[in-house]
DNA sequence: ACTTGCTTACGAATAAAATCGTATCAAGTG
DNA sequence: CACTTGATACGATTTTATTCGTAAGCAAGT
């Protein structure tokens, strides 16, 4: 299990890969200009050195290289969420799920599906 | 509304001034030492810093100040969570839910309590 | 008065992250 | 062929966070 933590510009980047499957670096910075405001040169460095990592493997197949997020949303959420309850709701998940829940509007099908996930908890005691 | 963002170095240091209410940079310190290792003087100007900050206010009276948060455990979580939520789950407070939930044990305590929340949740609609 | 121990203040070194400028290469187009 | 366009690579700078060394103050206790 390699637990490797990306920083915050490297998570806006995971995320454009997440959603899109695979993207150049191009399209990738794209996305990134609608909130924030970078040169094309920084996005690009970014993404070189997620790849030094192992966050993101590449085909090089062409010379506009087309970049894929290596880790996947799920761990990454698992592992920053874990940190997160220790770090800031002394380990207690419930503690983090009441915090999350009672400052948003969830709609009914959504607490819907958490209630069904609730009974099945219960019952796989 | 003061949006401050504490580094992962000034939470820990939060952490321990919400538990204990109030205390001294050397008992501070010496929590801190538990899990990590770093010189007297490195918490000393980390608790500095957070003053400049405006994140902990401290009382000059006697020779050894006392430190107390200036910002609360539940603005924080909220913030860091709902920045977690836009950024890790698009937006989705229920999302990052399922994904707590599902990869933890709660107790039978806690999952009451997290359904009682959600009958309130319903019945406000 | 002098030393010891604990404190704060502060500057500076180090490390880590983010940003950008410039060089260079490969097509495609006139 | 010369020129433009859009891509990568890479080094340098800037910014932010972390760490620590050293000076200086103050209050014992001897």
């Amino acid at each position: 299990m390699k637990s490797i933590k990306p920083t915050e510009s490297e998570l806006e980047i995971l995320q454009v890969l997440w959603q899109k499957g695979s993207a150049t670096v191009r399209e990738v910075h794209e996305v990134l200009c609608l909130h924030k405001d970078a040169g094309y040169t920084t996005t690009l460095k970014l993404m070189q050195i997620m790849h030094e990592k192992g966050l993101v493997s590449r085909n090089e197949q062409s010379k506009t290289h087309i970049y894929r997020a290596n880790v996947s949303k799920e761990n990454t959420q698992q592992q920053l969420l874990g940190k997160m309850i220790n770090s800031l709701f002394e380990g207690s998940a419930s503690a983090l799920v009441i915090q999350a829940l009672g400052n948003t509007k969830p709609s009914a099908n959504e607490i819907e599906a958490i209630e069904h996930l609730l009974r099945e908890l219960k019952n796989a005691e």
